[in-house]
DNA sequence: TGTACATCAGTGAACGCGCGTTCACTGATGTAC
DNA sequence: TGTACATCAGTGAACGCGCGTTCACTGATGTAC
């Protein structure tokens, strides 16, 4: 079984990128649900009916959408459960790493805010169901540690959505923010930094009779 | 200056009432932006010309809708502000007051979720500006508490938008649930007065040290 | 109270347009021998 | 290496359809006298 690629799939490969580009592309200024299928294959330059070669209609490409835009995150998520620093500067970190993630990956979480209530009721599906695993795995990370002792799993598990929340709707604050308003982000850094430590005191707390 | 409309004011008024209603009736199971001016006339049985004596098109309608559906929501925050017992009784009050809110205005409570971030600007311009005023006013009252002694004003805004912020994410959860399953809304509840009182408990501890 | 005129919410027909989907096709790439 | 056939990504034309918007209109309601 070889992983090289035939020329043929390759450059399937490489229409199906475009597609995917040219909707995330378009879909700054519009949502899924209004988005064509006309629209996105005129943008790629291919004719209307090549689109079905690579998805069944746009709420196929929004769930490949989905897959994306929260795999990167995933790999962020990871990055901050690794972080063994005391709280202030576990924190601190976390909220750079978000900022940085979405100066990287900004239409991949307007996408995300756009779509994850919105019209389109499998790509919703496949963004709740992304946003719970990131949950339990949270949840999983938090319970390893010593603070945890004493915890229920069910609190643990509510830490866990408190913190995905919050990332989440920093990330938000962060894509909404114009481009390159460094005042702006410094204001959302300041607030996700108390933010996270007030739950972090909440935290500490939470076992005192 | 009288308040008694004239007839003709008056079933004005009356068809405009049938297409907010019935626009909210198809925003549940679609976006702003693929709602159709004539699906919403043919909904009211009114011609789709006739939708012009009452809003420029359905950004507009849009917006009439946010004025609408946060205004509830600001009487609800309101009822809650003016409590005084003791931290958990708030909470559970609180939440008890969102979970019947969300009864009465289920797809209000929808529509803002799908609109917040989604493909109509002036909709979400609108939305944010409320919920800005939401938190001012939470603001404001938090800063009268007793609790707030020794807060600097940003920190007591800090945490107004967590609290306004918490209140729409339990709300959205509430709406998302299935709408006679008593037990999805039992959790949820219990999830949301833990978060909740997890934040008090940050915040009784925010001065120490 | 009655009359003549003004207003304007709602009508219905018409328009040009871009949409999603289908279909038989082409021609480069892949495969079997 | 060369040949004959199969695959299949992308084409381009065609289709029927519902859309938003315009326009001159109708007739009930409102107003001035």
């Amino acid at each position: 079984m070889s992983h090289t690629l035939g020329a043929r799939e390759a450059q399937k490969q490489q229409t199906r990128r475009a597609l995917l580009d040219a909707g995330l592309r378009l879909l700054e200024n519009q949502s899924l649900s209004s988005l064509g299928l006309r629209e996105v294959t005129r943008e790629v330059g291919v004719a209307p009916a090549g689109f079905y070669r690579h998805f069944r209609d746009m709420g196929d490409l929004g769930v490949a959408l989905v897959a994306e835009s929260l795999g990167s995150l995933h790999a962020m998520i990871r990055a901050i459960l690794a972080e063994q620093d005391d709280a202030e500067e576990v924190i601190a970190h976390s909220v750079r790493l978000i900022a940085l993630h979405v100066r990287d990956h900004r239409p991949h979480i307007r996408f995300i805010a756009r779509e994850r209530h919105g019209g389109v009721q499998a790509v919703r599906e496949a963004i709740a169901a992304e946003l719970s695993l990131f949950a339990d795995e949270v949840a999983e990370a938090l319970g390893t540690q010593p603070v945890a002792q004493g915890w229920s799993p069910e609190d643990v598990h509510m830490l866990a959505e408190l913190y995905v929340d919050r990332m989440l709707t920093t990330a938000i604050a962060f894509m909404e923010a114009p481009a390159d308003d460094t005042a702006a982000e410094e204001g959302i850094t300041q607030r996700a930094r108390k933010e996270l430590y007030l739950i972090h005191l909440g935290r500490r707390h939470w076992l005192d009779t």
